[in-house]
RNA sequence: GGCCCUAUCGUCUAACGGCUAGGACACGAGACUUUCAUUCUCGUAAUCGGGGUUCGAUUCCCCGUGGGGCUACCA
């Protein structure tokens, strides 16, 4: 498998994304794909900052693309941090060769000098729009010598525009959705750079993927209208057109391309980690089952599972809605697999956030008791908080169901009375101390509801909680008992 | 407007051209349980419309329609 002949190259891809904020779901789903390819097939992922936009560069936003990737668990081969053999990584350090693939294309005649102003352009899109017709350039410049735009470019300020043929078929094989045609009519003259050393997107991105030996795209359904600009490029420049997958867009709930929230929920991966307190693994999950589908019927997924189950045939074409409904789903399906040591470990920022202190021993009992009850981390300082305060309690509803107060009072007291009596080497075990407190229960034969509700909600001030025993466990015998004995007294 | 992509339950999706169109989330009901959660059982719910091709179409083709993307001196 680890081939690497000449006439089959190894299979390279490359997550390249722009630093001007954070990485969001859909980030997370490009870059775990190309990452799940490049692994299966014994490929390279390369790490690209996209960074030529100066006006909306973030040094947030950059550091955020290492923090998320390294959280969701996903690693490159080559990157901007660990350097690699097509370095620099970064598209801020790649000027020069755009520079030089500038004046190359110009030389050859294939782009040429446009010192059209910005205003006339701007005013002949204006007569477009209003004439309902596209927009394209009338290639003024496309005719100019290359003396008169030396001369020109002396003094004026220009774009530079690639000369693309008309009358001819863009065709590619997508490996998603098969062939696609473009008319060459339709990609316009488009504006490579400003100036002759300041590229832009288009010929950046076709210049480093050809540079840095990239086999497969693996991008969004928003690059599909691009490959044309892309393909003519390569020709230009003389490189080879790589394969292209374009995945099908991830939509919010009005079917558009996902904003980066969902209701009052932010979906960059930073908030979804730090605020709400998802899992990578998750994330992965989730993001894995957007537009992929394993072919069996199974849902919940680990990293190591993806990777033996992906394939980029099974990828969907129609774009797939994000559900905050699954990924919650998700959420608790992995909490549940966690060990309690490691959900406490996981749950150490939320807690220092909270700015609680708490022993790590009880830290980890309360996790172990609520564990199947949490859906985000977000939640346990609260649990920690609704364990450790005095509860208030509401005398109405102490009694379960129809018992009266006195019914319910009768009941703790005994409870108080059987519990007091238990040694405390029953707390030791949650087993055991659930074993002791049955029996005394059974014992008063005055039914489980009437006996455990007043208990529980004595514990714990709350209609919802975890269960009498638990509490108790939690709380140690002397809080257990003086906190039934607050109940009796507010009951009167 | 032009170009391109796309179409199965509310959502994510399965179904060599051939069973009562399957699963998951969500929702509803029930069981378990002291509450909530968990777990289990059951249920509601879909092939966008019209033409072809075919013995037979969710599946292939065409035309509509819906949805989306692109249409920058952003990436």
């Amino acid at each position: 498998m680890q081939e690497n002949s000449e006439n089959k190259p190894k299979v390279r891809v490359r997550f390249p994304p722009s630093p001007t904020g954070f990485l969001h779901v859909g980030h997370a789903r490009t870059a775990l794909y190309n990452y799940l390819f490049a692994h299966i097939n014994n490929g390279d992922l390369v790490l690209r900052i996209e960074d030529t936009d100066v006006a909306r560069y973030s040094s947030e936003g950059e550091k955020d693309i290492f923090e998320s990737l390294k959280w969701l668990g996903l690693s490159w081969n080559e990157g901007p941090d660990i350097g690699g053999p097509n370095a620099p990584y970064k598209q801020s350090e790649r000027t020069s060769k755009y520079s030089e693939k500038i004046k190359q294309l110009l030389q050859d005649g294939k782009a040429y000098r446009c010192f059209c102003s910005q205003e006339r352009l701007d005013k002949m899109r204006e007569i477009a729009e209003m004439e309902k017709k596209s927009f394209k350039y009338d290639k003024t410049c496309r005719v100019l010598t290359l003396e008169e735009s030396d001369m020109r470019a002396e003094k004026e300020n220009f774009v530079v525009r690639l000369k693309v043929d008309l009358g001819e078929t863009i065709v590619f094989d997508d490996l998603v959705r098969g062939n696609v045609k473009f008319s060459s009519d339709m990609v316009d003259d488009f504006v490579i750079s400003k100036g002759d050393n300041q590229a832009l997107y288009h010929l950046a991105v076709v210049i480093d993927d050809a540079e840095m030996g990239i086999t497969h795209i693996i991008r969004g359904e928003d690059g599909l209208s691009n490959t044309p600009k892309h393909i003519s490029l390569q020709k230009a420049l003389g490189y080879v057109t790589p394969r292209y997958a374009h995945l099908p867009l991830i939509l919010d709930e009005k079917k558009k391309k996902l904003s980066k929230r969902s209701g009052d929920v932010v979906l960059t991966l930073k908030s979804l980690r730090e605020d709400q307190g998802y899992l990578p693994e998750t994330l992965l999950n989730a993001v894995a089952l957007l537009g992929w589908n394993p072919k069996t019927e199974q849902v919940v997924f680990t990293l190591e599972e993806l990777k033996a189950a992906f394939k980029l045939e099974n990828v969907q074409k129609a774009g797939a809605v994000f559900s905050l409904d699954r990924l919650n789903w998700l959420n608790k399906q992995h909490i549940k697999r966690l060990s309690a040591e490691d959900l406490m470990e996981r749950s150490k920022p939320f807690i220092n956030k909270s700015g609680i202190e708490i022993d790590r021993g009880f830290l980890l009992k309360i996790i172990r008791v609520e564990k199947e009850r949490i859906t985000l981390l977000k939640e346990i300082p609260q649990l920690v908080l609704d364990i450790t305060n005095e509860p208030v309690l509401d005398t109405e509803k102490i009694p379960w169901k129809n018992d009266g107060k006195d019914r319910a009072k009768d009941a703790l007291a005994v409870l108080i009375e059987e519990i007091g009596i238990l040694p405390m080497e029953v707390w030791s075990d949650l087993l055991v101390l659930q074993t002791k407190i049955m029996e005394i229960v059974d014992k008063t034969e005055m039914g489980r509801a009437t006996t455990l509700w007043p208990m529980r909600y004595a514990l714990s001030g709350k209609e919802n909680s975890a269960g009498p025993h638990e509490l108790a466990w939690l709380l140690g015998k002397p809080e257990t008992i003086k906190r039934m004995r607050e109940a009796v007294v507010q009951l009167g």
